[in-house]
DNA sequence: CTTCTGACA
DNA sequence: TGTCAGTA
């Protein structure tokens, strides 16, 4: 797929990235440090990064703002893996309630649940059922 | 001039 | 995280 290729491509450099996501450069090669991205490298041992590095960077972003710490975002960008829309509504449905952080446990119970929820039917109908909860 | 790593507060 | 140092 070569669309999948450009999102791949290396193109720019932290400076760039740092407009483009609102992200200090210390912010960034920390979160490179800690695996959540791994911005190819090129000349002079540089970062670049591609559109790919950087929708994850905006990712990671928004999930700062909401209080999420960096091993809660692991989580999340693990399952995403596995599940994209379940893992990006777990953390949003734990909003609502309190705008306290998440801590490490609490957001592994809940996307356990997530999981074992997922576990009861078929890729779409279990999303289908996700979203039945926002319905009412 | 820009980025990188390491280090200190 | 910010920032400074010494490089590449």
């Amino acid at each position: 797929m070569q669309l999948n290729d450009r999102k791949s491509m290396p193109l720019f450099p932290i400076s760039i990235v740092t407009e483009l996501t609102e992200l200090t450069a210390r912010q960034i090669r920390y979160y490179e440090e800690k695996g959540l991205v791994m911005p190819k490298r090129s000349d002079g041992n540089r970062r670049l990064f591609s559109f790919y590095d950087v929708d994850r960077l905006l990712e990671i972003k928004e999930l700062i703002d909401q209080g999420v710490n960096l091993a809660g975002i692991k989580q999340v960008l693990r399952m995403k893996l596995e599940d994209p829309q379940v893992a990006q509504k777990s953390v949003e449905e734990k909003q609502p309630s309190e705008k306290r952080d998440l801590t490490e446990k609490e957001l592994h119970n809940l996307l356990r649940k997530e999981l074992i929820e997922a576990g009861y039917g078929s890729k779409s109908s279990m999303i289908q059922g996700d979203l039945s909860r926002f319905y009412h």
